[in-house]
DNA sequence: GCATATTTGTCCGTATGTATA
DNA sequence: CTATACATACGGACAAATATG
């Protein structure tokens, strides 16, 4: 047969360096960063044919990537119609919303005098001091979702940080309904000291305390954001 | 080992008659079942070649319906090996009921004086005892894991009903490594009793308690039978 | 309402790389 | 080291549903 030299963006590069990771993982690796960049914005249709020849990749290995962005729920599968990026409803976002603020204020409560290790936290508060010195916004709303994970990670549960990370994935979906996401993530930092303050002291139930009014308020601001947005779609 | 995979007749003909539904998902939902009753035990492999020409659907089909329960963590796929029914570990098993106690005790907690809908949860213990009385201590699990998935819905959200059906989904798999499935299954009932009890009289706080006294038995009951099971596997 | 083209759903056969006996 | 078995990925075929005119 001819050399099928195909030119593949890359992607069999990685695969002859470290074939660890399936052919799948990492084409869905890449979707999923177009889609937290806002490349692929929320109610885009991804066609098979078009992405597949992008990526110089089958079919049956691409359908196999939306399927593990559709268990992460950032993209809707319809039957016959092809897959979505999600579009979350405000249900959705109140939803999301009460199971972050179930975890997270759980994964503080138990802080105590001994306090765990708060190194991830710290260094999420750092990102963060780093990206809003460089005014870089988007970096800034990153190093915010780590700080969240940390926290979840708290809790000492493998079950309860891939939650976490699912949840926050979604997050990264809203943030792109926010008009200017400075006024949206910076004011964020300071409260993350705060919390931050209250778990080196070994107080987790001041820290909860503060982490509740957190998440209320953020989901209002949310809300407000997307009741503006509800324009015909 | 196994070839004693009974092959479900009608595959081909649902799909000639309605492609409602995928080949693949019907296969998986076979194998679920198999699985779900104990046919298939923790650890054991499932070969391609052998299921596939059992079920009398082609390796590509097959894989598709491993992935999808691959998804659920009923099966866990290695890396060019193959696939196996997941067997817990101990470590899983506890982080199980640390997220399990974390979404079940906030569930009940919010429970006050005006009681919400306990329909789903009354229905529950009433299966349980029916159960009981026919002394079909597979259907009394089963009750029992209705009963908890209905005290995850009390927080009403799909997301904590999702990771809960999950989570009970898992827990089938540790139901199997009781030897005497009656002395495991059969105290809960009283409790579940004692817990409606509590709801329908609205102390959330009541329930909370008793809930997790009921999960911390539970899990030390289940490490106990994992412990005298660890043997070569 | 109808006939069209396009896209997706499903399944197969095969080639290639990898792990294990 | 060779051989076998298996997983990975590709390309293609056909059916079914949707979109388009």
């Amino acid at each position: 047969m001819a050399a099928r030299v195909a030119v593949r963006s890359g992607l069999e590069g990685d695969r002859a360096l470290l074939g660890r990771t399936s052919t799948a993982g990492r084409v869905a690796d890449i979707l999923r960063d177009r889609i937290a960049e806002g490349f692929f914005p929320p109610g885009d249709r991804l066609p098979e044919d078009e992405i597949g020849r992008a990526l110089g990749v089958s079919r049956n290995t691409l359908r196999e990537a939306f399927r593990l962005l559709t268990h992460e729920r950032l993209l809707v599968h319809e039957m016959n119609r092809g897959v979505f990026v999600r579009r979350l409803s405000v249900e959705d976002v109140v939803d999301l919303f009460q199971l972050r603020r179930l975890l997270e204020c759980a994964a503080v409560r138990t802080v105590g005098s001994p306090s765990p290790d708060l190194g991830a936290l710290r260094d999420a508060v750092k990102a963060g001091r780093g990206a809003a010195r460089r005014r870089g916004w988007q970096d800034l709303g990153t190093a915010n979702i780590r700080f969240h994970q940390a926290i979840g990670a708290l809790a000492g549960s493998a079950r309860i940080d891939e939650i976490m990370r699912g949840l926050l994935a979604e997050l990264r979906l809203v943030f792109h309904a926010m008009a200017d996401p400075r006024r949206f993530h910076e004011p964020y930092l300071a409260r993350n000291v705060e919390i931050l303050g209250a778990l080196e002291a070994g107080k987790g139930k001041v820290a909860e305390r503060l982490l509740g009014r957190y998440l209320d308020d953020a989901l209002a601001q949310l809300l407000d954001a997307y009741s503006e947005r509800t324009k015909g779609a």
